[in-house]
DNA sequence: CTCCAATAGTATCATTGATACGGTATCGAT
DNA sequence: ATCGATACCGTATCAATGATACTATTGGAG
């Protein structure tokens, strides 16, 4: 029996965490949690469950009332690949896609004063991102005892990127030549 | 004329600053580059190109030697559509998918132990990476003259986010239970 | 000259992402 | 009661992607 993917896992742990669901409420419950640091079209909602089920992972019941939607529950199985994969220590290295970075990479094919521009905009970009997270860790509270520690912790770590991303961009909007090879701030 | 997707305008500024190339050559190229901060599998190498050439962007030539590879030159369309690019000083937002976050996310529903077994997984990991980005920044030399200053920015960002990896999983191999609200070390 | 390793490229196929589209319940206003 | 607006809910479609397996070429080493 094969590893479950990432998205997969995201399924059976929100069902886990917050009981049998629809995959339109998942697409709630995801936008609410993981969205922003692993994003999931709404269509692989509908996608992941379905398979999911085949594999025995979940099991799919049909509403007998009015919109008879598909409410997928957690089987036996299913909790314990979850467990499984928790277990598991090991974990694939994390992707970061970041077009602001390939845009500065090449920047010297560019014109002199783009890297400015772009080191300002990202500046604003990431300063408004960090205060997002700021707000929300500072709006948790005890009453939302489901996930309150996860969540918490997922936005610490989102919180020392946002602030690594605004030092970046804010010294590069203000300073764009220093010297290459000094290693200031690299230590 | 719609816009370059990011791997796109990496062929077409790779091939801007070396020279044409073939797909093949591209491919060690983007791994010595920019592939740990956004990753491009081989075949993509050879697709890209291609639509490339369809939009005018690049020109395919035929070696006449030997294997007679496919070489692809940049057009002039290509140098203005990557300057264009790089002109527009916004930028999507990036995206960072990393499974170890998302099992300490779900880490509530597995063992006690799960959390600092991955914790201290991940710190020995982004140690690892940290220190390697320091070494390729320590052995950059004014030798390489062709993007010398884009490679040593790039690292510098790449550092100060691994630190933060480095910061956060130690932290938390070390003291797993702290007051999830005390917003300490999120200022 | 032949065999190996490195080089170079192609083929395949399930999975994605993006987006457009199609139905259904709810509720207030007429 | 019914009309229409608005949210709710789900499916369909299609090209792009990722992963991997496979094929072919070449240049030495022995």
């Amino acid at each position: 029996m094969t590893e479950c993917t990432p998205p997969e896992c995201v399924v059976l742990g929100l069902i886990a965490r917050h009981g049998a669901m629809t995959p339109y409420e998942l697409k709630a419950r995801v936008q609410e949690s993981v969205d922003y640091f692993w994003p999931i079209p709404h269509a692989q909602l509908y996608r992941i469950p379905a398979r999911l089920a085949e594999l025995g992972l979940l099991q799919e019941e049909t509403e007998r009332t009015g919109r008879r939607r598909r409410v997928f529950h957690l089987t036996a199985a299913g909790r314990t690949a979850l467990k499984q994969w928790l277990a598991d220590p090991h974990a694939p290295e994390p992707e970061t896609r970041d077009p602001a970075q390939l845009k500065l990479f090449f920047a010297d094919l560019g014109d002199a004063g783009d890297v400015v521009a772009l080191a300002r905009e990202q500046a604003a970009q990431h300063r408004y991102w960090l205060e997002l997270y700021r707000s929300r860790h500072a709006e948790l509270n005890l009453s939302d005892k489901v996930g309150l520690v996860s969540r918490a912790r997922i936005l610490k770590l989102a919180i020392l990127h946002e602030q690594a991303y605004v030092d970046f961009w804010e010294s590069l909007s203000t300073d764009p030549d220093p010297d290459p090879l000094d290693p200031a701030g690299t230590n």
